[in-house]
DNA sequence: GACACTCCTCAGCCGTCACTCAGGAAACTC
DNA sequence: GAGTTTCCTGAGTGACGGCTGAGGAGTGTC
């Protein structure tokens, strides 16, 4: 599905918590990407030149220097790679406005891994490096708008808050495959999110009366596993 | 969007410092138009013998000389080359308007990315070099003219400040697409803005009393993420 | 120097959203 | 069919995001 046809597209992620940039590579391999990682910048800069990343996923607090410094020391190269800046929630956002322009983007921690991804999708086909130029997905007569979060059932448009629109867009990246409620938690809702895992079936419920409402329902429980998105076997 | 067809207009940037060299080449390379960078008055002069650009971003204050005399010394190319000045706030605003022929701009740093590439695109319009003959920007019933800065909802004329105006552009540029707040921030407030991002919120408010005064709203908040141009579904 | 205007800050209000909880329904087991 | 586990969903709540009116600082204008 997200396969670039013969080449894949390389991401590099610069973390120097080995947890973070694991969790992040795992995602990014799972979705199709080619991975590389770092742990510092001093190691990241060797990198973009020997592994030729089409976008990075760079943390703004490294050991050695700030990310942004990173951003800096690669000069003409910067124009071409699309940087998506990692930032804890309490950093000034202004020490990031400007140095992120039209291509780069930035997520502050934590974020959940659908949120990153999708950032990531977003940048390359912009930059046009995706071979998808198109923003939609589509299962059945439902339909997803990426770029305008427009969601919409036959004719019938439904509005979604932030979570039920993670978690619609998650299922519909993966039709018909089971997914496991620690997939769904661990990819729809921030990494550190410690709550209630009867979370899920709440937004489940919220999704199956904004989705489901009229025609054939499309989210199943799979008893004792998950969920899955998948025409009624009639 | 903004490709030119088969020959992307080329535009040379001249700073010396790299992080503004650098935000102003991705910013127009993401508008589409082939960029090259020098830093130094030097390295310009001989950059428009080899690069021959359509349009020159020229600093006042380089290393080796001032920006005027780059210009200066383009002698009989300066005519064909429109170039857009670079100043500190403070300069004296009639050292400029002395050397800036017809075709010229100013911006005064710090700018926004928006600020720059209108002035960009209007230059080369004016010139001929654009294919869009056109400055008017159009989304259902509202209108935006980039030359007169006129803007009209239906029959009735919108008065807006400068401000104003370039939020509403920038929406005008992305319709439909979900702008995410930092994205505004970014591209329609100096790029060293370091205020209250609660600003954005105070401006679309103005708009819209200003904009979706009588008519269906057109600027639609979309919690969580930012805000889109649309049509109300429905 | 008075005035007008624009930009931005600030604070209070309000609605909505994310999440929790609990009762009960459904499904599986034996 | 009883017991157990799993799941569904309505109700409730705290907190956050977003809107807007008021006002201050800065700048240009006459």
């Amino acid at each position: 599905m997200t396969t670039n046809g013969s080449q894949p597209l390389r991401v590099l992620v610069v973390d120097d918590e080995p947890n973070i940039a694991d969790v992040i590579s795992m995602a990014l391999r799972y979705e199709g990407f080619d991975v590389e990682t770092a742990a510092n910048g001093t190691d990241a800069l060797a990198s973009v030149e020997s592994y030729r990343p089409h976008l990075m996923v760079l943390d703004i607090m490294l050991p050695d220097m700030e990310g942004f410094e990173v951003a800096r020391r690669l000069g003409g190269e910067r124009a071409e790679l699309p940087i998506v800046f990692l930032t804890a929630r309490d950093t000034q956002e202004d020490k990031i406005r400007g140095l992120t322009t039209g291509g780069d983007d930035y997520v502050t921690k934590p974020f959940s891994l659908e949120e990153l991804v999708a950032r990531i999708r977003v940048i390359l086909r912009r930059t046009g490096h995706s071979e998808s130029e198109s923003s939609r997905l589509v299962f059945s007569d439902l339909e997803l708008d990426e770029d305008t979060r427009e969601i919409s059932r036959g004719d019938r448009p439904i509005e979604l808050t932030a979570t039920e629109y993670r978690l619609l867009r998650y299922l519909m990246l993966n039709p018909r495959r089971v997914l496991t409620r620690a997939q769904l938690l661990d990819h729809v809702w921030d990494y550190d999110f410690g709550g209630d895992a009867r979370v899920l079936e709440t937004y489940i419920s919220y999704l199956r009366k904004k989705v489901d409402a009229d025609g054939p329902p499309l989210i199943h429980t799979v008893r004792g596993v998950g969920y899955s998105l998948r025409l009624p076997r009639s």
